[in-house]
DNA sequence: TATTGTTATACTCTATAACTATA
DNA sequence: TATAGTTATAGAGTATAACAATA
């Protein structure tokens, strides 16, 4: 019996259920990117850049892969560095950067690519196809449903 | 259309699915750990030592909190030190450390418990309640499922 | 010889604020 | 005055290895 009595069981949080099946599912993909020196920010950004078909802004990288805008600009700097990106400045906004995918950055993907979607295909082998598009549906749903909402965090805790 | 070619797309993505999906629900929480000095790590060895209904190893609360042995180890200094958790050595087995929940991690987790829960059942309205139980019980499968594999990460990549 | 836990190290991300240069 | 991006800073987690004590 738990000590307190009034929070629900562990097993019935969604944030540890969704933390543990994430990296339950990522177990499956750092250890390919670890074997190419990419973390999994920097795969989330390579992604973001690869899935658009537009150079993006900072600040839009920053939301597709999920990160905040320092993160971004000082992961940025070392992805140039070693060529996976490219930066480029806006035509009609001289503040807004535009970074594309770089000729490296291009060619990691390419050399991670099949080993990912081999992982991914493992994933959807064991869980059924059907499933895998069912949960990430409901995902979606979640996500979009308390993105939505006007923060009903504001509240006062006891 | 995506410069590679050979992944799928970023909205097809179980790991991007699922953490957007963690810190839309996180989005939730987070704020209220934050007005008590409580980190999500730290909330979740509080959790976890409130849900077992015994004390626990550093081993094992690491695995109940999905955290390293030497990051619950640094984070237990700081915990005890704020008299959140007390430490005692196991009877039969000397290396063995026994975590319990101390009485002002006790008096945290019932302050924070009451918003934690409306925040919850919050969730809950929003997606209805079987919703919540199904995206749950599918999660624990993935999971399952994918902590159960060989390994299916070692094939050599290109 | 294996295991429990701690310590050390290097790296990275988070989070916030302050700053710049544009708009 | 607001926005885009950078920089600075403090704090924390990740991951690995090395280590001490014990089994």
């Amino acid at each position: 019996m738990s000590a307190t009595g009034d929070l629900r069981p562990l097993d019935r949080s969604l944030p540890i259920g969704l933390l543990r099946a994430r990296e339950a599912v990522m177990g499956h993909f750092r250890p390919i990117l670890g074997r190419h020196g990419v973390t999994d920010q920097q795969w989330r950004v390579l992604r973001a850049l690869d899935a658009a078909d537009r150079p993006l802004s900072v600040g839009e990288l920053a939301d597709h892969a999920c990160l905040l805008g320092p993160s971004v600009s000082r992961m940025l700097r070392g992805m140039e560095d070693r060529g996976w990106i490219a930066r480029g400045q806006d035509d009609t906004d001289a503040r807004r950067a535009v970074i594309t995918l770089g000729a490296d950055g291009r060619a990691l993907m390419a050399a991670i690519g099949p080993a990912s979607e081999r992982a991914y295909r493992h994933i959807e082998s064991v869980l059924g196809p059907s499933e895998l598009d069912s949960l990430l549906a409901r995902l979606d749903e979640l996500t979009a449903a308390l993105d939505h909402v006007d923060t009903g965090d504001t509240e006062e805790v006891a």
